[in-house]
DNA sequence: GAAAAATAGATTGTATACAATTTAATTATC
DNA sequence: GATAATTAAATTGTATACAATCTATTTTTC
């Protein structure tokens, strides 16, 4: 009995922090955002394309693990605003084509202040961030191969 | 020099695992709390009233990294389930009191295999817990106090 | 090579999230 | 003690998320 009130504890959870801690950094990431009329979403997706450009909705969303239903309408509102183009994919006239035009590419250049304010809100050592990040990642392994 | 360039890569970077990892943990619940009729916010709410119960919104909410217009119709939800009741806060009528109703608290018996089950989906030593755990509440603790 | 299965993206419906505003009640200030 | 400031919760509007379904194309399989 008493081990099942320890067990139910919101600060015994693991689970928890992590499901705040994703909250909490989306919104950390507006204020600076709206500057450049971008959500958290929008932005990571661009991160994507900067990365690697010309990538499928399915190839952009196995990367930020995202569906078609997030991504369909974020891509719409990212082409109005002139960021990103689509185009059907001639091999294959079921995919998309996703790629940045040049206000897209002009955009990076401006953005790198982002990461760098937001990393000075982050208050982990070099050591601390490494560690979080490998173990972020060791928990994200293993979801995929479910 | 070099080395602050490391530094603002890593934490760059930091920020989309714990994004995605936030997201997937919420996913991961998903089927497990559909046998109990409960969405993982839901879940969070309950965990808070089961260790504290005659809670207002304002208190259920910081403790949870929540506001009211994400509470009150959450609140709303689980009251219509009959798993907690609202009244009046007697002593300062702006003020809710949240409690469990008997059914609500019956429902904490049957849902300790819940954490159990999460657990045993990820992928970490209890040790690795124990250090990721740390470092969520060092970054959470960070963007509590500004 | 036609029917079945699979795939990509779009659509629909539900549930968060949260900023901004509103309403009602309380507290502070003069 | 009336008015201003503050506070708690509700409301509104926008943007994710994602399951489930739908549509249009491949790809498989026989």
């Amino acid at each position: 009995m008493e081990q099942k009130n320890e067990i139910l504890k919101l600060s015994n959870q693991l689970c928890f922090p992590l499901y705040a801690c994703g909250k909490e950094i989306v919104r950390k990431y507006k204020p600076i955002l709206d500057k450049f009329d971008l959500t958290y979403t929008q932005y990571i997706v661009l991160l994507v394309l900067w990365e690697r450009d010309n990538l499928s909705v399915k190839e952009i969303g196995k990367k930020i693990y995202l569906d078609s239903g997030t991504l369909t309408p974020l891509i719409v509102k990212l082409e109005k605003k002139g960021i990103i183009k689509k185009k059907k994919n001639k091999n294959d006239e079921r995919g998309l084509i996703i790629s940045l035009t040049e206000k897209g590419q002009d955009l990076k250049e401006e953005i790198v202040q982002v990461p760098q304010y937001i990393s000075s809100c982050v208050n982990l050592s070099q050591e601390e961030a490494i560690t979080l990040y490998k173990l972020l990642y060791k928990v994200l392994g293993g979801f995929d191969n479910e």
